[in-house]
DNA sequence: AAATAAATTTAGACAAGACTAAAAATATTG
DNA sequence: CAATATTTTTAGTCTTGTCTAAATTTATTT
């Protein structure tokens, strides 16, 4: 169907959406890519061609239905080989990713669908990733700490990891509750802190509130 | 290490060269890889200059030691996985082919130790041709029937299916004894009979005769 | 708003692996 | 053993995915 490469891209789109939903950005996506933006300007155009994506010169990128689809699917192998791999045949999780980088590109629906049932439809791989179904449907969040978003994601607030009533008046006060969407602005590496904005509020948060905070993506 | 093609060149010469000891020609190995004789030229040019064969023009290729041992791996990682998709995903033996053409490139040794091992270091893929060891060792004979050999294929004698007198007085008559090398010189297709050499005298047998006496190769 | 900087695209080139058509070498046959 | 047939190689082209260098567009400053 789709070449090593092209399904590559469409899998560096998707993890790249989630940081910038205007539409991924050559550059950023040469980074992930570890090439140079012209060869990137090149596959775009390719996977345009291919109705894969949704792009417009000088504007970003963003996959279309199909190419999203697409890129479910491979990150559904690569999160299934990936289990496998730590839970069968007794590799440490942080050894699986280049293995995985290779097996999620074999092409076969009935291996995929075969491996998933022979491990036990699994939710999430050995990094905690949730692994989609076969329809592409993510059945568990994207469960993280705050304190994990990087400059310019988001996510919906899940729960909190310290229940003290301390914390809880502290969220209250600022108005943060379950259910709400925080996007974060800044990240100072310095001491952790960050710039978010919740219902169009912009407030700075501590290291310690943000290591508190469950939030779930996708 | 080497490419997808490259390896797949190299297997099919390592099987090919079964049949043609002397060399295996430009054409053949065309017909095998379902390509054409220019490619197949330039493709084992760029094989001889990565000492991975032996090849003087109009003369047909032979795997070099590292070519061969290369090769091997690839048909160990082929029916390592045709043995997992057939043992552990409960596919059909029949089907298992197109999925190990595309897992037997992925490129990692402990994945392959470790899949060993999760399988019980099996001898023997679904199809009954042997695995090699990590080491490259062929433990078991590809033992089959006569019948199956092709032209020009050869084995050495290793059983007999029916063991009764009446065909083991046959074969004492005709000198065919445990050990002896026999080569397929014709095969009638018309009635499965088949002109064999055996210690330098050619013999003309039936197809009862071949189907019943087991041989190994390699 | 003009000038500079940054990001992006275009143009042209290259390597891998394949193809077609033509040339060269080897085999076969009269 | 010369003539024909077959096999193999060469020469030139194509596609995929990459690159560098130059041109263009967008963003940021002064």
């Amino acid at each position: 169907m789709f070449s090593f490469s092209e399904e590559n891209y469409l899998k560096a789109i998707f993890h790249l959406e989630k940081k910038y939903q205007a539409g991924v950005s050559t550059n950023a996506l040469a980074e992930e890519m570890e090439t140079k933006a012209s060869s990137v300007t090149d596959m775009i155009k390719k996977l345009s061609e291919k109705e894969l994506v949704v792009y417009k010169k000088y504007q970003g990128v963003k996959l279309s239905e199909l190419g999203k689809k697409t890129a479910i699917q491979v990150v559904r192998k690569h999160r299934l080989w990936e289990y496998f791999l730590v839970e069968k045949l007794d590799f440490n999780w942080d050894e699986v990713h280049d293995i995985a980088e290779q097996l999620e590109h074999i092409k076969s629906e009935k291996l995929t669908r075969e491996l998933d049932k022979f491990l036990g439809f699994p939710k999430r791989d050995p990094h905690g990733d949730p692994i989609p179904d076969a329809e592409g449907n993510f059945s568990v969040a994207n469960k993280m700490l705050l304190a994990e978003l990087d400059k310019d994601e988001k996510g919906i607030c899940v729960g909190v990891k310290d229940s003290s009533s301390e914390f809880l008046r502290f969220l209250d006060k600022n108005n943060i509750s379950l259910g709400k969407e925080i996007k974060v602005l800044e990240k100072e590496a310095f001491d952790g802190s960050m710039l978010i904005v919740i219902e169009e509020r912009e407030l700075r948060i501590s290291q310690l509130i943000s290591n508190n905070l469950y939030i779930k993506t996708q």
